[in-house]
DNA sequence: CAGCATCCGGGTTGATACTG
DNA sequence: CAGTATCAACCCGGATGCTG
């Protein structure tokens, strides 16, 4: 029996993005926020302004709305359309590229969604298996 | 009609994680972690040692690690088998819930390793925008 | 080898106030 | 409305030392 983790494989071996120095980390360290998660699918709906999304995603601040936005910005992701009215109007919508991200993002939300039960019950499950004997103390 | 229906499954209209309180948030967070999305794929290959997982995923530390394992063993999605031996030998495998969010999961790794170059352009790009006029002074 | 407890420095976040 | 600036609080995450 060979018990050497192999590395190549065609179905699912997952990439060398394990590879601390790998531009795919730092990307992928974009990717791993909770603002990114949710931003990135909600402007698949469209050009979207910034008080509409603080308003679609309950909980995020001004500041990090301004701050994720503008790192997707960077990174190519989302593009900003400032009309240069007063009072300001500014649009936020998706390159080509982040539109192919947003796909992929989207569906890591919709399993979300799709199995709460599950998880819910494996939480359940866990809480039970860490408490086998819950210290009879002295009898 | 069942055309529309057909539609709203498969396009882009966003799912409800949008609402603070809903659990789907809860799990998108745990989602929504640099160490997940390494880990995650990288236990598609077959359950997998601790000692692996280090050596495998560079830049983790013993902490993290064993802190994210336990946080999706959890929440069913990783199961941990301790085969009590001496000196210590555990196993690390996805759950068939872990391995459902694999999948989604490892495209994000694949997308972030397939767009390097798309995305350090959009950077060198971007940099050139935020310096439009590198203040010539005079000539 | 697997894993926990502890300490602690610093990055990240939220609140608030302010601008155009 | 969109966005910045500032500050304090907090939590994350690394390092270390110890256990079985």
């Amino acid at each position: 029996m060979v018990r050497k983790i192999v590395l190549e494989g065609r179905e699912c071996p997952p990439p060398n993005v394990y590879a601390e120095a790998c531009p795919s980390r730092a990307i992928l360290e974009l990717i791993a926020d909770k603002w990114t998660l949710l931003i990135l699918p909600a402007l698949k709906r469209g050009p979207v302004r910034n008080g509409d999304l603080m308003r679609l995603i309950e909980g995020v601040s001004q500041k990090m709305l301004t701050q994720t936005l503008r790192e997707l910005e960077r990174n190519g992701l989302v593009s900003r359309i400032d009309y240069g009215e007063i009072p300001p109007r500014v649009e936020y919508a998706l390159t080509d590229l982040g539109r192919s991200l947003a796909d992929a993002v989207r569906k890591l939300d919709c399993w979300a969604e799709a199995h709460i039960p599950q998880v819910m019950a494996a939480r359940a499950e866990f809480s039970k298996k860490e408490r086998p004997a819950p210290r009879p103390a002295q009898g």
